[in-house]
DNA sequence: CAGGATCCCATTCGATACTG
DNA sequence: CAGTATCGAATGGGATCCTG
């Protein structure tokens, strides 16, 4: 009894956990908006669609593997449309749906926040790391 | 040479990617609220300082490294302030600092649009998880 | 009670190669 | 050009034990 213990905390943690995130949409909306690429991908895209390759290139240092996951998990959220034209060679673009179009602006609020306060999260950043070399 | 340039492309890359993290405001700081737990403790923080020990019950499901972390990785943004009183024993206090208080609005308004849009991204979650099953 | 240190598993992500 | 599949490295995160 004792050796399943262990495990049975976990998986019970686990489903505690999971509870909670079926019921906090914050948690949903937070574990895709702040998925290291998607914020930068939205982004580019808020000027309108963009082709697969332009993405590509526009989020410098995205794999394309890591492109194409992120595309997909945004289309299967409802905040990006993906539009196949049959030409040949085919043309892919994606861009934002109506529901994207209403995160947007939070986005964007969130990247002025950013910027108008990188400076002091900067300047907290040095002085704790000095403050930590200095306590030896 | 051809058995270096994977490494090289590779380096290249990460130092693009580093530079563009290193000048791109909004990326640092999604990569800090975006993060797992920080949300989450941020929001129980919002009322005023909690205890670890509070912190822990209250934000269901986090390890007790992942507190002590993630409260670090706050604190050292200057996000957040831990407060330590000189008690028997020891009690110690986080709280939101100016700087963090001023991202609660942000926050706030994120969460009040997953709340009134959790709804539309679950529908399409299923339609597009449908459609994948149709599609065969 | 607060939290540092360690071990270890699961997931993430990138590089590469291949299909339509 | 757009996309899939696979493998390996890196990272994240949890359980456990231990200290002040």
């Amino acid at each position: 009894m004792a050796t399943k213990s262990a495990a049975q905390r976990r998986a019970e943690a686990k489903i505690v956990y999971d509870a909670f995130m079926a019921t906090c949409p914050t948690r949903q909306v937070m574990a895709t908006v702040g998925d290291k690429w998607a914020g930068l991908l939205l982004n580019a895209m808020a000027d309108g669609p963009r082709r697969h390759g332009q993405l590509r290139v526009t989020v410098a240092g995205i794999s394309q593997k890591m492109l194409t996951q992120t595309l997909r998990t945004l289309e299967r959220d409802g905040l990006v449309v993906r539009t196949v034209e049959a030409s040949v060679p085919v043309t892919v673009t994606y861009g934002l749906t109506e529901l994207g179009a209403t995160l947007m602006p939070i986005l964007r609020a969130l990247k002025t926040w950013s910027e108008s306060h990188i400076g002091e999260i900067m300047d907290a950043r040095d002085s704790y790391d000095g403050a930590m070399a200095t306590a030896s």
